[in-house]
RNA sequence: CGGGGCGUGGCGCAGUCCGGUAGCGCACCUGCUUUGGGAGCAGGGGGUCGCCAGUUCGAAUCUGGCCGCCCCGACCA
């Protein structure tokens, strides 16, 4: 490509509205421009980067016996109502009428299409099978934020295994785990790969594949001592047992005027340190009240609630309804003496005395709780949110916790849509068995995000050979008749070599010409001009470390396809 | 949906409090000079000031409503 003829439209100014790295990158480098919130235009070297990418992923699905499709993006909503998902998935999915009124959703994930594909599997012997596509997805996002990172439309490689039995199903599991690691590592993303909550896609097993940025909106608790790491919607941990003394022979009633959090019952006098306070939260789960129980000092983590209950509406209780359960105002709240209402604990709290909680009467609080004694808890559950420094649950390590970017996530299904849908093959007995699934997906927008969110420094954005949009760049440094023809002909000649190279032909100044191709990021930049020239010598700099160094014209095609040649087996 | 911020040439912004001919930098076009790290001089083009209504002799500026964008939270494969 020339450069002069190229529409690479850079910017001198971070855009206005931009906050994440990437977003700013990205778009002052001429890779994209928004059309509205959530929503992104990719330019020509945007489409590059993200081509590169889905090659990466192609050659690696392919590799573990992927068979490429093309789906839909518009659905009836007749098959989302059948696996139940028109009524699960609630604002998220676009939904709109045809013009005889008929419902239809826009296509949010795949899993419905392709197991309608896979009801004309008929037995045993047709499986396993594994199919995917690259298609775009729509989903209405309540806030779309960060550039690319997350929107409302945006092409997804989603894969999907069909097999007869859950080991098979392993099997294809694991060769997407496999093979997303090696994905990954090859467009220059060091992932973490943790357990996460399966959320509204159902199944057993989820994965998670997690890059570590600030940019992230994810929290992945980390144990660097072994291999355990964990979305914290999952992540348990180690802590010490708190020491409780003697305790009381039934609750005591005392006055708290005034107090109504954690904090402030832990600095009155009389009364407990947060360890030694029982939290009581109250949310309602399908329109039935829950008291939720945890140790003062936890917080609920409320997606390990959300998974417990199996829930599709779950949501703090508001006040009014409150007094109306309990006889009283958030902040004196307890579970002491209540019955009738679904109570969920902790397993912290087990065994605990000498507690301190609310009296469910204003001002009051009660001491001296003996938890196995004074509280009815109809279920145990883990349900508190792990902190930075607690111990591993694995091994004698501590805990980290970090922002990262979820990459990829690949879920168990077990039958739940081959059952909804009627996938069913025959066995060697000639007897009906639904379908075991899998699903996988990876954002490619995302991807092309968070590889920028890693890969950059203060002149711009530094790309992975792998997926740069060009890996070099010749920069004639002036328009004379010989630096022309020697660009000319090194350009004809890297391309011959299969380079993908840009020939900065513009009639630009040499400092606007090297700040550009610093911004976009291309990995390796050749300059030429007349004084090197005339000694017969083009320049060479990689874009990692700036540094450049004089090469004999006649050498430095040779040195380059080299470089870039190892560049994208790294 | 709650809280906060912001909408003025392509991009980034000032002007709004206190109403009176719409500005600055960059980018763009023409000419001359310049040419190894975002050139200089001269000339030039381009804006219904987010939209609608109102107040006023007069509105980018004041009032009301609406729309859009960004951030935090809620929410979220």
């Amino acid at each position: 490509m020339r450069w002069s003829q190229a529409f690479i439209p850079t910017l001198r100014d971070d855009p206005a509205g931009a906050e994440a790295i990437s977003h700013k990158l990205l778009v002052r480098g001429g890779f994209m421009r928004q059309l509205m919130s959530g929503s992104y235009s990719l330019l020509p070297a945007g489409f590059k980067v993200r081509s590169k990418i889905r090659t990466i992923i192609e050659q690696e699905i392919n590799g573990i016996g992927g068979q490429e499709f093309l789906l839909p993006v518009l659905h009836p909503a007749e098959i989302w109502h059948r696996s139940g998902r028109w009524e699960v998935v609630g604002d998220e999915l676009f939904r709109l009428k045809d013009r005889r009124g008929v419902d239809h959703a826009l296509g949010f994930t795949h899993e419905e299409i392709f197991t309608l594909v896979a009801t004309e599997l008929k037995s045993y012997k047709e499986l396993p099978q594994l199919w995917y596509h690259f298609q775009t997805k729509l989903r209405d996002e309540p806030r779309p934020k960060s550039g690319l990172l997350r929107v409302r439309e945006f092409v997804m490689k989603d894969s999907y295994s069909f097999d007869m039995d859950v080991e098979g199903q392993a099997v294809q599991f694991d060769n997407h785990h496999a093979a997303y690691v090696r994905i990954f590592k090859r467009m220059g993303l060091e992932t973490v790969a943790v357990e996460a909550s399966s959320g509204a896609m159902g199944g057993s097993d989820s994965i998670e594949f997690m890059v570590k940025s600030t940019a992230g909106e994810d929290l992945v608790a980390r144990c660097p001592s072994c291999d355990y790491a964990a979305n914290v919607e999952r992540a348990t941990s180690r802590i010490p047992k708190v020491d409780d003394g003697p305790g009381l022979d039934a609750p005591e009633k005392f006055a708290t005027p005034d107090v109504r959090t954690i904090d402030a019952l832990a600095n009155f006098e009389g009364g407990a340190a947060a360890e030694h306070q029982i939290k009581t939260l109250v949310h309602i789960a399908e329109g039935e009240p829950l008291l939720i129980l945890l140790r003062g000092d936890h917080p609920l983590q409320e997606q390990k609630l959300t998974d417990h209950l199996a829930a599709q509406t779950l949501r703090p209780a508001k006040e009014d309804e409150i007094v109306d359960l309990l006889g009283a105002h958030p902040g004196s709240l307890g579970a002491v003496g209540v019955s009738g209402v679904r109570t969920i604990a902790d397993p912290e709290l087990m065994g605990r005395t000498s507690m301190t909680t609310g009296a469910n009467e204003d001002d009051y609080h009660l001491r001296g709780v003996n938890v196995s004694r004074d509280i009815t808890v109809d279920e145990w559950v883990d349900l508190r949110e792990v902190r930075a420094g607690e111990g591993c649950p694995n091994c004698d390590g501590t805990l980290e916790v970090f922002k990262a970017i979820e990459v990829g996530h690949i879920f168990k299904l077990g039958t739940r849509y081959s059952e909804a849908l009627g996938a069913n093959v025959l066995d060697e007995n000639g007897k009906a068995r639904p379908i075991v699934m899998g699903s996988y997906g990876i954002g490619l927008g995302r991807a092309v995000a968070a590889v920028a969110e890693v890969h950059n420094d203060d002149k711009g954005l530094v790309w992975p050979v792998s997926v740069a949009p060009w890996e070099v760049v010749i920069t004639l440094v002036k328009l004379d008749e010989e630096t022309v023809a020697a660009g000319e002909k090194m350009y004809e000649e890297l391309q011959a070599d299969g380079i993908d190279v840009l020939l900065d032909d513009r009639s630009e100044r040499p400092g606007v010409k090297f700040n550009d191709a610093e911004l976009i990021g291309i990995p390796f930049r050749i300059t030429l001009g007349p004084r090197g020239l005339a000694e017969g010598i083009a320049e060479f700099q990689a874009r990692t470390d700036g540094e450049s160094t004089d090469l004999d014209i006649h050498e430095a095609i040779a040195h380059v396809v080299e470089l870039v040649t190892a560049g994208r087996n790294a």
